[in-house]
DNA sequence: CCGACGCGTTCATTTTTTTGCAACGCTGCA
DNA sequence: TGCAGCGTTGCAAAAAAATGAACGCGTCGG
């Protein structure tokens, strides 16, 4: 990446509010605090307002702050975009498609549709952010993520979704579980098994809590994680079940020990996977191409 | 305005494009065509692509160079938007909103609704661009404009219509004409004064035109201007009668000795009146605000 | 209560970037 | 063919940004 002197001063701000301080922030830009500075001073005295308060352990945007700092990133977004938009005029096909998903579709999903689409479009790269609920609706706000999948997001004014597809849950166990014989799949049979169960940080946990609390009957709980990897792992070894929604569950992978089947109660709702984007954002182009990749891949396996 | 630092750059190739050549750009800029040549090489290095083709009498921008002065544009729009919104967080409601309309409305419409707007946001003011049918999105896709108004526009990709008001045709004729008592007023009570149209830069026309091509009867037309002001100076004087579209025609203006009554055939269709603002791009404040005082204006006034 | 610490800030100085000036080479046109 | 207009280049001057060493001011720990 060249000097891009036209960013600099969106850069130094966005610097002083990630870190806090001038003097964490210059360090970080390899300048000395007095000239970062002045650098915010004479904008500050530019637009008229302050854009941090001065507090004696470091600095806060204000309201004013916050504006710029969204102005500033989605400047810093928007010149990405104009460059490989550039580069795409030139022939050369090439850019990068920044994502942050939930964990649930790191595993078998993102890579298997990552790698298809890479076999079309060679020149473009991934940065994907597996994050948190939550973080994952910040980053889109913070222009880090071109794209954002989260499974039973809260709408949101400021996140448009691209895509809703709606997701069952589906048991994990062993390949060589007595339940994974079966024809058919219900919540009842995995009550006999001990659960290994996501935890709240994890969606699908929402729609696991909201059977419990109707049903009569009274799971066993014997491990409680956040991560699914941790959870398919265990489940292997013994005749534990844990849960886990479609796309994340990979339905085909027996490989590895773990099979997963798809539940039939109807008393267990569906909630939507949803992909979506920063509203009102104009995406890079690669990032366009990926989402209708997305898109055909999950509507596709939504039948 | 301040010397505005960060998007200097992006001026200057705004310039070249303008001017059509660096010379011409730097004596505009109040610098020496080197020092531009200078820094467009460096940008151009750093995008690693000829934004401008090099003749011998000038530049015209290439694909990529359109690419960036769109870019460049938007960005000193959206620089200004972010500007006056932390100037309205200061407590000053201040703003400007600048406006591209076709000529119809520069009269009676746009003054008055002005007007009133700037009492209650006594703080905005307005830059108002008349200019000729094209050249009204023109504006709005090079950033020049937050809002056009234009009649009949044919609808285009990166436009998006914010409101769309059905007009009339009213016919224009001196306050002491002879069809100024009449309750009702067709066409063809018209056709036998002499008449003075709007030429084809100007919408309206069409309207009579497709009337005229459908109809037998044959206009005695003695004037055609592109200039509104101009014809409704012409009729006063004599027993012309000329055209207007409803919004236009200022219908209870008589003080000025002219008079516009609607025209009753329904042979003669109507054409929308359209309130536009560029697809995807976030209006200021004060821009938004005053949108809205136009949806409630033309609406209350369409019906 | 006090000294050390981390903070933002200031000032004179140095370094880097930008601009100016004069000249060059090229192209189209009379 | 010469001239006018163009983009471009090298080198010096000017402007902008960064430095490094202070200063003042709250906060925290003893």
């Amino acid at each position: 990446m060249s000097a891009l002197q036209y960013l600099r001063i969106f850069n130094y701000i966005d610097a002083i509010a990630r870190h806090g301080s001038i003097r964490k922030a210059a360090e970080g830009l390899f300048i000395t605090p007095s000239a970062l500075d002045r650098r915010l001073q004479d904008l500050e005295e530019d637009l008229g307002a302050e854009l941090f308060e001065r507090h004696a352990r470091g600095m806060r945007p204000t309201a004013a702050g916050e504006l710029f700092l969204k102005h500033a990133r989605e400047q810093r977004a928007d010149f990405e975009r104009l460059r490989g938009d550039i580069a795409h005029l030139r022939g050369l096909h090439r850019g990068t498609v920044s994502i942050a998903a939930s964990q649930a579709l790191a595993f078998s999903l993102f890579p298997d549709i990552i790698t298809r689409f890479r076999q079309k479009n060679p020149g473009i790269d991934f940065k994907v952010r597996i994050c948190d609920h939550n973080s994952v609706v910040q980053a889109l706000r913070d222009f880090e993520a071109d794209l954002g999948i989260v499974y039973n997001v809260q709408p949101s004014a400021d996140v448009s979704p691209m895509l809703e597809v709606e997701q069952r849950l589906c048991a994990v166990m062993a390949a060589d579980h007595p339940l994974a014989q079966q024809a058919q799949l219900r919540m009842r049979d995995c009550l006999r098994y001990p659960l290994a169960l996501p935890d709240a940080s994890l969606g699908g946990r929402m729609l696991l809590d909201a059977f419990f609390a109707r049903s009569s009957l009274s799971p066993q709980v014997v491990l409680e994680s956040n991560s699914f990897e941790m959870l398919r792992n265990f489940v292997r070894g013994n005749d534990a079940v844990s849960f886990q929604i479609q796309v994340g569950a990979a339905l085909a992978r027996v490989q590895d020990g773990v099979t997963a089947l798809q539940i039939d109660d109807r008393g267990l709702g569906t909630r939507p996977l949803t992909l979506a984007q920063l509203k009102g954002r104009h995406l890079p182009l690669p990032a366009m191409r990926f989402a209708q990749s997305l898109r055909d891949a999950l509507e596709g396996a939504g039948e």
